[in-house]
DNA sequence: CTGCTCTACTTTGTATACAATACACCCTGC
DNA sequence: GCAGGGTGTATTGTATACAAAGTAGAGCAG
């Protein structure tokens, strides 16, 4: 798994990750193989990690697709990770280095500074709180929960959620962040871990709003 | 993965499970293929499963082992199954059908018949114990954390630490059962999963405690 | 026109051959 | 005798060919 399984790996995932491979698509190894440039033997490696990862698919048999989640596996997914995450910042809180502390901080700058920009920067958002729940994920070290939540983060409707949200949703997230900093900050773990799932459970409420309402205006659109 | 793949997995978990293939052996995909009777492809496919569940573990490059789990690693596992586990529960208890209700009933009277046997039937007191876990995951109705949960549960080290329970830590962990009963019987969610949690958290501690012993009289003998 | 069935094609499963890589052992030189 | 390098072997990575299985589509019958 040295070379060509591994790149084949990241880049599939990447696709799948950017939406390039819209959930529900079918993945032909064949077709993979072509794009990747490589044979299917690869491919086969990359797409059982994925399989594990729930990120795919296998219809029984015959055929992989792109894993879609329902309203409900996205609650499930949240719910989860709102209960392993907040057991994550707990550990985290009880063992973080003061240069932890320093790289948290940075993160969380960055996301100010993308929460203030006009218009928002999603984007830099993401990338902010992808590095700042990494660092925390990291100092739980625990590498078994980090290989359980490894497989509910890296989720692209968990992630794409962010796009819906406006101005104030973001500027409640990075103040969540700041609440959470404060705890690492005093060692405090069970008050870290209550912050942490609230602000799990939080993002999920933002996200079905949105979605609840998306899905009527796409249904209002449908009809009219 | 019709046949030959789903066969090979089987039967290599059924390997390491049982102890066939212990903690730290080797696994050479060769020897594997001959030993199932098949090539070498299924072999990788299976390989590929069992690494996304923890249960073999790749060096680097090279060579693949079956995982070894330090101390830390068995604690780790415990307390995310206890937290699950017990999500789990409640999830079950507000869901469960009485024609499941019935299923654990008589998965946990063949525990019970196991513990009061002499010698003990430690095997047919995992046997039950497997099933009423197992029916309890599936009340809980959650594919997601059916497949986190899976990664935990199904490991060699989590059950065969009941080969070291005395009788009276058999029975207290059947008796555990009882009130997990009583709960999902008047439908209490919130009662299951604390009771979920204790039991499973009791489990660990009977096992740190055996192993701990255990470990104490190795070094004896290698001294001695 | 609708429903069924059969066929052809698409897609995955399996086997085998070959290449690359790392590890271990041995040989040589100091 | 020890250290370092090099070669041989064991093991995994990759490619390709072939087999099996299922799906979709077309054609035919009712």
């Amino acid at each position: 798994m040295s070379k060509a399984s591994e790149r084949a790996y990241s880049q599939i995932r990447a696709m799948i990750l950017s939406g390039a491979l819209p959930a529900g698509a079918q993945l032909g190894e064949e077709a993979l193989a072509e794009r990747c440039g490589v044979s299917r033997t690869p491919i086969r490696d990359a797409l059982r990690r994925l399989e594990g990862e729930l990120l795919v698919k296998r219809s029984g048999t015959q055929r992989t697709f792109v894993a879609d989640w329902s309203l409900d596996d996205v609650g499930d997914a949240f719910e989860l990770r709102a209960m392993l995450e907040g057991h994550a910042a707990r550990r985290a809180a009880e063992r973080m280095t003061d240069p932890q502390i320093k790289r948290l901080r940075e993160a969380n700058r960055v996301i100010g500074a993308a929460v203030r920009a006009s218009p928002p920067d999603v984007e830099g958002f993401l990338e902010g709180n992808r590095e700042f729940h990494a660092i925390i994920l990291q100092a739980a070290a625990s590498p078994r929960l980090a290989a359980l939540l490894g497989t509910l983060i890296e989720q692209p409707v968990i992630w794409r959620t962010a796009h819906h949200y406006g101005r104030e949703a973001l500027l409640r997230s990075f103040g969540e962040h700041d609440e959470l900093l404060a705890a690492f900050a005093r060692r405090d773990g069970p008050w870290a871990e209550a912050v942490m799932a609230a602000h799990i459970r939080r993002a999920y409420h933002a996200y079905a709003d949105a979605h609840t309402g998306l899905a009527v205006i796409d249904r209002q659109l449908a009809h009219g």
